[in-house]
Order: C-alpha cells, then sequence, then structure tokens
DNA sequence: TTCGTGACGTGCA
DNA sequence: GTGCACGCCACGA
C-alpha cells in the first residue's frame, strides 16, 4: 500500500535535502529517512526513478566512495558529469567521500 | 508461497 | 586494497 511510497517519499525528500557539493551515501539517506540500513531500498527507489525526475540522485553514491551504477552505464556518465559540475572530483571511478561525504 | 536477484552496508580474512 | 559472507528491504518468476 502506500506505506512503500511513504519511505519512498521520505527517500526523496532527504535526497533533495543534500546541499550541492556534496555527496551522500545510500546508507546514509536510508538512515535518515527513518529505514535503518534499507540500502538496497533506495537503490531501487532511484532506479526506479522517472526521466525526467527533478531530485539530485546523482549526489547518492555508494559508501565506498563508488558510483552505484556500472562504469559503462549512461547514468553514470551524467552522475560523474553532475558532481564534476558541482565541484566534485572523482579518483579514477570512486569519489572522496573524505571531502565531500555530507556531514548531516 | 518459495527462490533468486538487485543503483547496498558492514565485518572479517 | 581485495574478496567473501551475512543481513536488510522489495519485487518478479
Amino acid at each position: 500500500m502506500d506505506s512503500n511510497q511513504s519511505k519512498q517519499a521520505a527517500v526523496w525528500q532527504v535526497i533533495n535535502a543534500i546541499p550541492r557539493g556534496r555527496v551522500a551515501s545510500y546508507g546514509q539517506v536510508a538512515r535518515l529517512a527513518g529505514l535503518g540500513r534499507a540500502a538496497r531500498f533506495v537503490g531501487r527507489t532511484l532506479k526506479q526513478l522517472p526521466p525526467d525526475t527533478q531530485l539530485p540522485w546523482h549526489r547518492v553514491i555508494r559508501s565506498d566512495g563508488h558510483l552505484g551504477l556500472p562504469i559503462e552505464s549512461e547514468g553514470f556518465k551524467r552522475q560523474k558529469e553532475r558532481l564534476a559540475e558541482e565541484g566534485v572530483n572523482m579518483i579514477g571511478s570512486r569519489v572522496s567521500m573524505r571531502h565531500y561525504g555530507w556531514d548531516a
């Protein structure tokens, strides 16, 4: 039922609250959304996002600093370019969460 | 209903 | 730094 929608909305709100030039991990978003360790749910939610979404999903990456999408994927390129545009540089295929990690 | 899979996280070797 | 295993939630066959 709408329970899922409620969680999804919570995830969207958290992601939308991520400041520019910062990145948050799936687990971080899930935790802030009150989902606990449901990081998988966050990934599923982002994958089901519409192509015309206004949500800054590109600011959501894995805890390893690695992006959630495959390097050969188009979404990865888009995310990488977006992050670079916000001032977030990447080391190879990884992000320096050490300094860019969202400190909520 | 049960099994397998997925844009994940943490712990351990 | 890399690889393996377990746990978490949700969905499709």
